[in-house]
Parts: structure tokens; sequence; C-alpha cells
DNA sequence: ATCCTACAATGGACAGAGTCCAAGTCAAGA
DNA sequence: TCTTGACTTGGACTCTGTCCATTGTAGGAT
């Protein structure tokens, strides 16, 4: 994570104590934590930072390509810090949980020319829905 | 479209005008209404219905499987009445029109048990994403 | 080490989408 | 026609997210 840090200091990213807390609440394998759940964790190690700049923190590190915005449900959007690594997603209809999960294959190829509407395709997002092993016990 | 209404007569829906003109405002091919555009079109038709009405409405069409809802972003979900033919989503990133799509191959069967993590993989949903014809223009 | 200033954080108001609920209405079976 | 439970209504409320004027501060300049 310290090089997620490293990178955005060499952007030009101004290093604050908020930033780098939203920046070391995102780290790890299969995080998938709303806006929301990042302020409350933020807020455990810096219990002053306030929602609108977890807020805009979240969409900076979006737009620098470091994070990837998850829309799952119709509820509020995940932020999933595994963005170098291309993955879909696996969802469990009972309890939300999310995992990352690599299909073979490529979905984009199979999307025939006359199926693309004279659209120019460029890329394709993949969820799985099924239970997971604690909703189905 | 009255397929529909009778199908629902048999499931035992009561029928009022309010359902009704939900039901046909969800006709047709790429459809893909959000609930407010839903409530716009109904209302055009039937000027009390209410808001709720329409939310209430939708949803049950949902939970009997007549209608898809499809969140292809963080706004408003959308409601596709083309729920009893497989099919998948291209969404444009400039103006989000949607388009109905049938990709080759099963995704599902892309998906080997290792990458599973003891989920039940019941369905998958495919997003491709692009630009359409207009505003690549 | 201190100063400057542009960039960042704050928090409260606001907006959009959707849910909830108590009260009134009505479809359809008896 | 009557009755009743299902349906509709509309307004309040929740949740998620955005906006903005004000205040604070990181980090280069001196």
């Amino acid at each position: 994570m310290s090089d997620l840090l490293e990178r955005l200091r060499g952007r030009g990213w101004r290093m604050t104590s908020q930033r780098r807390v939203v920046a070391e609440v995102l780290d790890g394998e299969h995080v998938h934590l709303t806006a929301d759940e990042v302020h409350v964790r933020a807020a455990a190690k810096l219990p002053e930072i306030s929602r609108a700049t977890v807020y805009n923190t979240l969409g900076e590190l979006v737009s620098l390509g470091e994070v990837l915005e998850v829309a799952t449900d119709g509820r509020a959007k995940r932020y999933d810090p595994n963005a170098h690594r291309p993955h879909q997603h696996l969802v469990c209809s009972g309890c939300g949980a999310i995992r990352d999960v690599r299909p073979q294959g490529n979905p984009l190829s199979d999307l025939p020319a006359e199926e693309r509407y004279g659209f120019t395709v460029e890329a394709v997002e993949v969820t799985y829905r099924g239970v997971c092993p604690s909703c189905s016990a």
C-alpha cells in the first residue's frame, strides 16, 4: 500500500493525514467497502475526518485509476482497491458479500459485430450471482 | 403485453387501472425506463397515479420475474420488460443508452470451480460498455 | 525556521432515489 | 349488493451522494 502512497505523491498528490488514512483503509484483497464504511473505519483512526473528504478522496482515487467503483446492487457503490489486476465479481444474494474472481476467456470477444449496434465497445463487466457458503448453511 | 396481464391475473393479481397502465408502459423491445420515467408515462394515461404505486408495482413485477431490474450505473435503476429472453446489456458511456444484446457462449461456464469460493453460482450479468454511434459522431 | 498560498478539509445544506406508513379506496368473490 | 382484504395515496422519512463557503495546512519559497 505504501506503493500506492508513493505513486500518488509522484503524481503530485498533496499528502494529508486524511488521504493517508483513506488509502490505508482501502488496503487488501477482496476489499469492497461502501463510502460510508470507509468513513467509519477512517474515523476510527482520524476522528475528525469528514464524510465529504472521504467522498472526495475516493473520487480522486477512482479518477486516478487506483480504485474501482463497483455497483453490484442498487444500494451504495463499493470501492475496490484491486484495480491493477483485471477481475470480475461474485456476489452473494444472501448477505451481499463480494469476492474477486477471474473467469476464463474474454467476454469482449463473445459479442459479435452484428450485436454491437454500431457501438465502439470498450469494456465489459461480469457479475456472478450466487449464495455463499455461510448463507447456504 | 396482454399476455402479461393474463399471466398476472392467473397468479392471483388483483387487476387495477394503476397496474394496467404500468404494465402498458413497460411494453416493447429495448425498453429500459427508470421508475420515474415509468411514473411520468403512466401519469400521462392515469394522472392520479402515485409514485409509491409505481414503485410497488415495479417491485412486484420484478419479484414475479416478469421484469428485470438493471443497475447500469450509480443512478436510478432501470426496468427491462424483456425478461423471458436471456440477454445482456450494452451501455453507452456517453448518453447512457442501453441495448439488449446476446453474446455467444455462456459466461457461467467460464468460472472454474476453484474461483467459486464455495458459492452456489446461479446467474451472471454481463454489461458491455462503449460509445454509441450518436455519441461518437 | 518561517512565511505564503494554492490546494485540501470541513460540515451543513441540498438533491435524487427509494421506502414506509396510516388512512382511504376499490376489485372481485359471496 | 355487500364485504373485506388487498391496493393506492401522499407525505414524511432514510439513504447515498453532491455542493459550497469557510477554514486549515502541505510543502515550496525565502
